[in-house]
RNA sequence: GCUGAUGUGGCGAAAUUGGUAUACGCACAUCACUCAAAAUGAUGCGGAUAACAUCCAUGUGGGUUCGAGUCCCACCAUCAGCACCA
């Protein structure tokens, strides 16, 4: 009576599919619940075993729903628009469409395989034309409210995939994607404010159920800092050196300035710099250096003394030296600093290499060794003496203000995300240049602006997008003014299409609008979102600020777009390492379903430990999980008839139900796994299990392990499905012991144990105890007992 | 360097949130079934000692407590992320 997985699997998925099981109903009066997972980006690779950890674990919450009576969202779809496809076609020259529906294709195969409870009927394409018709569609709102410009600017380039990146997607230096070398250039593009959402993506974090992990990782990213801006003034000019700081009240010990190498003030000055050479060879040397390199010669600071002017310290009127410096960067804050070595390390020592005045303002520490970097009193700083932190900070803030040399000033390291890509494979940008009217947007009913067919998916040599090659696509008219025009040639990067796409998985269909205001007030929030904590700081920032836009702009009806986020942890070769190719530590996921079957493939996922921390792959451990379900397949044998729990089991089952409900809610698949097992362990000692309690079983384990539990349900000859069943209740007055085993102990140690009854009066227990425990407390003298009511005994003695 | 995690048997891990440390699984050993093996079922399994008794064990060292894997302080190790943020 050997368990066929193969036939038992095929015969369940193919009857969810035909009856749309897991379906999630139009009826909006239902209470809803929706699940979501990061859809896949279709890799040529295949399914990795790492996908089916984050879409086991919420299909298991969103079957258990279902079971309590939800009307249940959990949809799929894929991210197709991206740099593997493309590349893949420009070597070899397949069109990029084509390659991303065979991976879909071949995924959707994996998918369905493993069993998920997805609304298949709801499945979403990012690469779509009636999809990507609303990301454009989007990004024309952004550009008229003002949160889409172009501008020229220095960004990270990718040597290998010639595109600009955002900072974000540059990881040690080199490109996320490729890994080729970044460098920087100097390109126009289009960029979306984020910026401008800072504070409310800080402040409305606050109401989330997100992990505290990933609040804790959006909040240091985007970085807010309070300070002041300062003017400095230069002599002879009427120029002026903004700086901002964190730490107005140092101003006294202020003693050079330093300005970034890009920074404009050293073109606006040139004339009066008597080095000029010197600092234009600098300049040129730090726009050779990535980032990466620039962080990386952290221990010897550049630098060079731009001659012929100086900067005056507005609270005395010094005049100090300006520096320029790669340490500086041109990105964060005003790209200058005034610099205050006595009291911040990296300043320190730049003073110290090249002798430059150092003037303690705050008492402590030994300046003469290093900088004194805690928090002390002001000295050396005439009206600021004697005063602490904060209100100096206040005093000196008001004394700028009043003189308007300076203000209060809130900063972000948070910086607006570069949108364009010189790439094919992407949304176009529905923006058309007109001599006459500027950058102009297509007009809305022209959407969507779709991608031209084309041959060549080689990027131009400077960068150029493949677009910029098909001359009769560019041309076209001026939706404004009717002249000539080109079209934009960039294309959007990977991230726009995620960044909405839980919206159109509510109404996936609709040619009207990006989805129905029914069903967007009926679904939205997304309930529970699981994905990669690597996701945290990019696709869940930027999918939360396009939502507060389409909030801002009336489209969907709340500020946020996921009430709860959690992340699960990374799966690892069987050697602890991340799989790879080149490590030969893959491994694929169809043949574990080949081999094991998709429940023990699920269950062992969900058992292989806590959800949230990596785990190594385990082919014996997965044997394990195969013999659990073999076990309870085989305890039909001993199945008898029965209405009821019997009352050996009747307080194993109340509180197996208590148990899963609540750990599948708090994601601790582990353990109820554990709980799957000690309850078979159980069975297997009675020799014998009810119908009841094999019923109640079944339903529990049926979020794991949906298809031997429908089989067997069905061979039991119980009514309908569990699909269309209900989760099962229980009683807390049944899970609770009449009778407990009290652990008795001197001083902490464990040295017996006795039976008592729940509730039992203390000086019956007493009584017991000490009838148990006496001779051993001969020749010690009892100091203290403590009884802590059904939980333990301690006698304390000496 | 900074930040954040994590350290429990041979291994993956539990621990009612301060109350019997090692549940559950793997591996291993013994037994049953078998001509035999596999599969399956049963039993055992932290360490020390002859011991059912005793002592020692949750990275290390302190502390708080009747009682600490859990709380506090210091340190060590491993992993991940960030990188001159003014």
């Amino acid at each position: 009576m050997s368990y066929n997985f193969k036939a038992v699997e095929k015969k369940w998925q193919e009857r969810w599919e035909k009856e749309g099981t897991f379906n999630a109903s139009t009826d909006y009066t239902k209470k809803k619940w929706y699940g979501l997972i990061e859809f896949p980006y279709p890799s040529g690779q295949g399914l990795h075993v790492g996908h089916p950890r984050s879409y086991t674990a919420l299909d298991i919450v969103a079957r258990k729903k279902r079971l309590q009576g939800y009307n249940v969202l959990y949809p799929i779809g894929f991210d197709a628009f991206g740099l593997p496809a493309e590349n893949f076609a420009i070597k070899n020259h397949v069109h990029p469409k084509i390659i991303t529906k065979q991976n879909v294709d071949h995924f959707r195969e994996q998918l369905k395989s493993l069993g998920f409870s997805f609304d298949w009927s709801r499945e979403i394409n990012t690469t779509d034309p009636n999809y990507y018709k609303w990301t454009q569609w989007i990004f024309i709102q952004l550009y008229k409210k003002g949160l889409a410009y172009k501008t020229t600017m220095p960004i990270n380039f990718c040597t290998g995939c010639k595109v600009g990146l955002a900072n974000e997607e540059v990881v040690n230096g080199v490109c996320e994607r490729c890994g080729s070398e970044v460098v920087q250039k100097e390109k126009s593009q289009w960029m979306l404010k984020i910026t401008e959402y800072a504070q409310r993506l800080i402040d409305d974090l606050d109401d989330l159920e997100f992990l505290d992990k990933i609040k804790t990782q959006q909040r240091n990213w985007i970085g807010r800092s309070e300070g002041a801006e300062v003017k400095f003034k230069i002599t002879n000019s009427d120029e002026e050196l903004l700086v901002y700081t964190t730490r107005p009240d140092t101003l006294f010990g202020a003693t050079y300035m330093v300005v970034s190498p890009e920074h404009q003030m050293i073109k606006k000055l040139q004339d009066k710099i008597t080095n000029l050479d010197e600092v234009k060879d600098y300049q040129h040397k730090a726009s050779l250096k990535s980032d990466f390199e620039r962080a990386e010669i952290n221990k010897e600071k550049t630098g060079v003394e731009i001659k012929g002017i100086k900067a005056i310290n507005p609270v005395n009127n010094k005049e100090i030296p300006i520096w320029i410096s790669d340490y500086v960067l041109v990105s964060y804050g005003t790209g200058a600093i005034m610099a205050v070595p006595a009291h911040d390390t990296r300043d320190y020592e730049f003073a110290k290499k090249f002798g430059l005045d150092i003037i303690q303002v705050l008492e402590g520490g030994d300046i003469l060794k290093e900088a004194f970097t805690e928090d002390g009193t002001h000295i050396n700083s005439e009206f600021l003496d004697g005063l602490n932190k904060e209100d100096a900070i206040n005093k000196i803030s008001d004394w700028l203000e009043e003189r308007n040399i300076g203000q209060r000033k809130v900063n972000y390291k948070l910086r607006d995300w570069v949108f364009s890509r010189q790439r094919y494979w992407g949304e176009p940008i529905p923006m058309v240049y007109c001599e006459e009217c500027g950058w102009v947007p297509i007009p809305e009913d022209e959407l969507p602006l779709t991608l031209p067919e084309v041959k060549d998916f080689e990027p131009g040599e400077n960068g150029e997008s493949p677009l910029a090659k098909q001359t009769e696509w560019i041309n076209t008219t001026c939706p404004h003014c009717g002249k000539p025009a080109k079209r934009e040639t960039d294309t959007m990067p990977q991230w726009a299409g995620s960044s909405w796409y839980y919206l159109r998985y509510m109404d996936p269909h609709n040619d009207k609008e990006l989805a129905s205001k029914e069903a967007l007030e009926y679904w939205t929030q997304v309930d529970w979102y699981n994905g990669g904590m690597e996701h945290t700081t990019l696709h869940l920032l930027y999918s939360r600020f396009w939502h507060k836009f389409l909030y801002d702009i009336g489209v969907v009806p709340t500020k946020e777009p996921y009430h709860k986020r959690t992340s699960h942890g990374m799966i690892l070769g069987t050697n602890g390492e991340k799989m790879s190719k080149s490590k030969g530590n893959v491994i694929n996921p169809d043949e574990i379903v080949d081999e094991f079957g998709a429940d023990t493939f699920r269950v062992y996922e969900m058992f292989m430990g806590p959800f949230d921390q990596t785990a190594s792959w385990s082919m014996e451990s997965i044997r394990g999980c195969a013999k659990f379900l073999d076990r309870i397949w085989n305890m039909q044998q001993f199945v008898v008839d029965g209405d009821e729990y019997t009352p050996e089991t009747e307080k194993m089952m109340h509180r197996a139900i208590k148990k899963v409900s609540s750990d599948i809610e708090e994601m601790k698949f582990n353990t109820s796994v554990s709980t799957f097992m000690t309850m078979v362990n159980e069975f297997y000692k009675l020799k014998k299990i009810n119908k009841a309690e094999f019923r109640t079983f079944l339903i529990l384990l049926n979020p794991f392990a949906p298809h031997i539990t429908e089989e067997l349900y069905e061979t039991l000859g119980f009514e309908g499905t569990i699909s269309s069943s209900t989760w099962p209740k229980y009683e807390e007055a049944k899970t609770i012991a009449d009778e407990i085993t009290l652990p008795i102990q001197f001083n902490g140690k464990l040295k017996g144990t006795i039976t008592i009854a729940k509730d039992e009066e203390e000086a019956t227990v007493k009584e017991k105890v000490h009838e148990a425990i006496d001779s051993k407390l001969e020749g010690k003298t009892v100091v203290k007992e403590i009884y802590v009511k059904n939980r333990i005994y301690n006698i304390v003695v000496r």
